[in-house]
DNA sequence: CTGAAAGCGCTTACAG
DNA sequence: CTGAAAGCGCTTACAG
């Protein structure tokens, strides 16, 4: 089943069959119309090579997720985002197509996105600043929306959301109820996101005249064991409040505390980051930075779709998508007070 | 940079060049050297769709998950059996398309898969009986490998793991430690590890000689939420086990055991399934069945291009993986006890 | 072992 | 608005 057989059918040229398939304008309508019927008559779908090949466009959009630390992947994050991509992309009618970052097959996969010609453009989610994958993207010109900024890069397309002010406000809102040995547990520092939210953190306590002190921060993974094994940790220096880099952390945290004797938030409150579903079903539920990770998926293929169909401005487009402070008990504030 | 630029550089054919891409044996040593040391040195990818278009094979596989229910996503399940699929595409040089399975847009995905001449095979991960898509596939002689056995189809390939034997064997653990009023938590009854997984819940009591009570299975979604609620209803029947069909509903179940004021194990024995790297640390540490998940993912990958090279014999190969029971502390054995 | 040539199934100037 | 034709970049019989 190919265009001409379509042709065939109904009675007019390939040119004729394509130019309806691609909603091209020159079309008469009655021809239109009968083109069409012929078209969901026999289910015909066009080829995607031979597509491609001659249209030099394959409306196939890659999908880069980072799993150097391979633990990472599990985290409900990426789920989320994949799940957020996926949907735009099936809404705008593109494709996608998955690569899962491991180090050892880095090059190939650069290769692959960049020379292959089979991609349109790509969404990265890299978190690493000098991310090689960056340097060659913007050397060969493949248009591409990162999830998450990319400071290293100024020019470069993103989608995120306000890391440092999220984290400086999460902490703000532990200091306003009186916490005054405040912690915090973060991802992997050289991740983007992670040190922003310490920046946010440290930018709290500087600007409320408390001294920040390393050994109250503890560097961790993302997981939840991570965030057990560092909350271990800092309980030497008798915090009487944590801020985790996300909820899986915050969990862990939680886990560490409860060991410990300690209650939360009596001893220990906690604030975490994401409010993944779990969150709210934390004992006691957990206060945490709600960020739309679902909706930065969707964003980010939404505005590389735009960009590639030239409808988005020359200029780069960072955007930033708000999040939301989620109090609930575990940082000790009263019901409704914030 | 095509072919005829490699061609002229190195001194040779189109056609020798594209042999010497395809491994074909029809090339002297010398010409081979020399035209793979220009590939080398161009970095030269070949054009991904003119490759498909004349060969009518494109080394990229398509995945497709099922998010019918979109929480289920969330299950760190799918990341794992995700990593698992692309490390092996990346290890046997494909590469993978992901559709993630919306209602809404399924038709169109079919189509997509089927008809666009894209993929070379697909691996799926279904676990709903009577799949429209797995229905397609067979009809359309697309070879593909599941995840997960598909009893409605006898002939299909697949991956799976005794989740009945598995199931029935979590069971019997608990009947030997003395439980007698051993309840259930499943997943959707639709899916078919769901309902395996309660089949063999309910051989193992019947084996036992003890009654198989509706009242004892509650039919939830996977999520922790899930568990914390389907625990709630089966609370009033007072179990002294309950078999939960995942590790995150086991999660839920444990919180609301906590909140009856009850204790696992002592009150309650507690086994889940997965063996997800949380399971370790909840408090106490759970009794799970492992899955290898990720394995799952590979082998389905290796399955597939086994078939796809003709390398795999011409039957149906159904490949089960092992499980182990992991006796932890929330059912109650004594540690080495099992 | 190697090259010239046909062909894979589309899109898109070009001419009308 | 429509069709004939060239061309996208490969692979693969075919002939030698």
């Amino acid at each position: 089943m190919n265009l001409v057989t379509i042709a065939r059918l109904s009675g007019v040229s390939r040119s004729t069959v394509s130019r309806v398939i691609n909603n091209s304008p020159n079309v008469r309508p009655e021809v239109r119309e009968r083109v069409l019927k012929v078209l969901r008559e026999t289910n015909f779908q066009p080829n995607v090579a031979a597509r491609s090949l001659a249209a030099g466009s394959t409306h196939i959009l890659g999908l880069v997720i980072p799993t150097g630390v391979s633990h990472l992947f599990i985290d409900p994050y990426f789920p989320l985002l994949i799940q957020g991509v996926s949907a735009a992309c099936n809404a705008k009618d593109y494709t996608i197509m998955l690569w899962l970052d491991e180090p050892e097959y880095e090059r190939r996969m650069i290769r692959q996105i960049l020379h292959s010609g089979l991609i349109d453009g790509v969404v990265i989610s890299s978190f690493q600043a000098n991310d090689p994958l960056v340097a060659a993207l913007l050397e060969r010109k493949l248009p591409f929306v990162a999830v998450g900024r990319l400071p290293e890069y100024p020019g470069v397309w993103f989608i995120d959301v306000d890391n440092i002010g999220s984290a400086r406000q999460a902490v703000e809102h532990l200091l306003r109820l009186g916490r005054r040995r405040i912690a915090t547990i973060t991802g992997p520092l050289t991740m983007i996101p992670s040190a922003d939210r310490q920046r946010g953190y440290r930018d709290a306590l500087e600007a409320a005249g408390l001294a920040f002190l390393p050994e109250w921060t503890v560097e961790s993974d993302y997981t939840q064991q991570g965030g057990y094994l560092a909350m271990q940790k800092l309980l030497a220096h008798r915090p009487d409040a944590v801020f985790a880099g996300s909820d899986a952390m915050a969990q862990g945290a939680a886990l560490a505390i409860d060991e410990a004797g300690l209650s939360i938030p009596g001893d220990v409150a906690l604030v975490g980051f994401d409010d993944m579903p779990f969150a709210a079903h934390m004992q006691p539920p957990l206060t945490t930075v709600r960020q739309p990770i679902e909706r930065m998926g969707w964003s980010a293929v939404e505005l590389l779709v735009d960009r590639l169909n030239g409808a988005a401005s020359d200029q780069p487009q960072q955007i930033i998508l708000p999040t939301e402070l989620v109090v609930r008990e575990s940082c000790g504030a009263a019901a409704g007070e914030t």
